[in-house]
DNA sequence: GACTTACTCGAACGGTCGTGCTATTTTTGG
DNA sequence: CCAAAAATAGCACGACCGTTCGAGTAAGTC
C-alpha cells in the first residue's frame, strides 16, 4: 500500500521536473516513464488519463508552492515584512533549481491553458485564484497594520506583484538578464513606497 | 510569383492565430492544412520544415506588430505622450481581436521556449531584445524631454513596464478578470509618477 | 501455504505527427 | 499559345502518441 505512493510520488518528482521546462502539455508518458525506470504501462496505470496526471503534477507542484513559499511567509509578522517574505520566497521558487529546472510551472501553465479549457485549466485557475487571494489578504493585513494607506486597493497591490514576478520570469529565463532579480526587487520597492 | 506569396500569407495569418492560442508547438501542419484548404504536402512544400514555419509566424507576427504598435506610437511626441502610447498600443495588440484570437503570441512563445533552445527561441528573444530595446529608448526619450526625472533607468522601467502588460494578460485571459485593463492602467500611472 | 490484492510489464491498437517522393494541375513569361 | 516554372495533391514512411488488455510478479492477510 505504502509502495504505490512512493513510486507516484517519485513520477510527480520527475514530472514536475519536465512540465516546468516543456510544459504540462508536452509532457509524455513514455519518456517520463524512461526517466524513473518504468514502463509506460506501468507508469499509466498509476493514473488512469493523461489529463489526470497533469492535475496531480499541478496538485503536487501545489502542494510544494504551499509548504516552501505561503506557509514560511505566513510566519513572518503581520504587514510589511509578511508582504517582502511571500514576495522574497516566491522569487526564489519560480528561480527553480534542483528537481524544478525550468522555474515556475504555474507561470508555464498559465501561458499554456489561457485559451485551452478543460478540467487541467480549471485546476490551474482554482490555484491561481487561492494565490492572488493570499496575496491580497496579506496586502489588506498590511493596510490593518497601518503599513499600507488606508484606502489603498490590495487586488491592485496583488496584480502589480503578479506583474514583476512574471516580468523577472520572463528576463531571467529567456532574456539571459542576469539583473532580472535586482529589476524586481527595485520594483518591489518601489511598489512599497507607492502604497505606504 | 504572386500567387505563392499570397497563400502564404493566408496561412501565416491562420498560423499566428493558432499560434496565439496554443502555442507554436502545438500548432500542427495537418490541422493548418485544413483550415486553409490545402492538402499537408501542398502547404508545407512552402515551407522546408516546421521550424521554418514557426520562425515564419514569428516574423509573420512581428511585423504586424511593429505596423501596429511600434511605428503608430512613434508618431506620437517624444517623451510621456509616446511613452503612453506604446503601452496602450501594446495592451490592444496583445487583447487581440479578429484573426488573433490567442492575445499575445509572444507571450505564449516566451513560456513555451524560455526553456527550449533552438532557431524559434532565438528568432523570439531577437525580436524581444528589440522591443524592449525600443521601450527603453523611449524612456530614455523622455528623460531627455524633462518628462522623467533625471538619473532614472530606462531599463527598469521597461522592467517594469513589462511586468504590468504580462499580469494584465495573465489576469485578463487566464483569470478571466474583466478589470484587468483597468488595473493595469493603474499600475501604469503610477508607474509614470513613481519616474516623474 | 493458499488467497487476495497491489503493482508492473510487454505487446498491440488506432491515430497523428513531420517529412519525403512522384505526379498533376495551375500559373507565369515570352 | 507554349514551354518553363511554380504550386498543389496523393501517397507512403517511420516514429511516437495515449490507451487497452492480459499475463506475470510481489506483497500482505488469513
Amino acid at each position: 500500500m505504502a509502495k504505490g505512493e512512493d513510486t507516484r510520488g517519485v513520477i510527480l518528482d520527475a514530472a514536475l521536473n519536465v512540465a516546468s521546462t516543456v510544459g504540462l502539455e508536452a509532457l509524455t508518458i513514455g519518456s517520463l516513464a524512461d526517466q524513473v525506470g518504468l514502463s509506460k504501462s506501468g507508469l499509466f496505470a498509476h493514473f488512469k488519463s493523461k489529463e489526470s496526471l497533469q492535475i496531480h503534477v499541478l496538485e503536487h507542484a501545489r502542494a510544494d508552492f504551499v509548504e516552501q513559499v505561503l506557509s514560511k511567509a505566513l510566519a513572518q509578522p503581520r504587514g510589511i515584512p509578511r508582504v517582502r517574505a511571500l514576495f522574497e520566497r516566491w522569487l526564489a521558487w519560480g528561480r527553480g533549481g534542483p528537481g524544478r529546472e525550468g522555474g515556475c510551472v504555474f507561470l508555464q501553465a498559465a501561458a499554456e491553458y489561457d485559451d485551452r479549457p478543460g478540467e487541467v485549466r480549471d485546476c490551474l485557475v482554482a490555484s491561481q485564484r487561492d494565490w492572488t487571494g493570499a496575496l491580497s489578504r496579506a496586502a489588506q493585513i498590511a493596510i490593518d497594520e497601518g503599513h499600507f494607506a488606508a484606502g489603498s486597493d490590495p487586488a491592485q497591490f496583488a496584480f502589480e506583484l503578479y506583474g514583476l514576478m512574471m516580468s523577472c520570469h520572463f528576463h531571467a529565463r529567456l532574456m539571459s538578464d542576469k539583473d532580472a532579480q535586482k529589476r524586481a526587487n527595485n520594483g518591489f520597492e518601489r511598489l512599497l513606497a507607492a502604497y505606504r
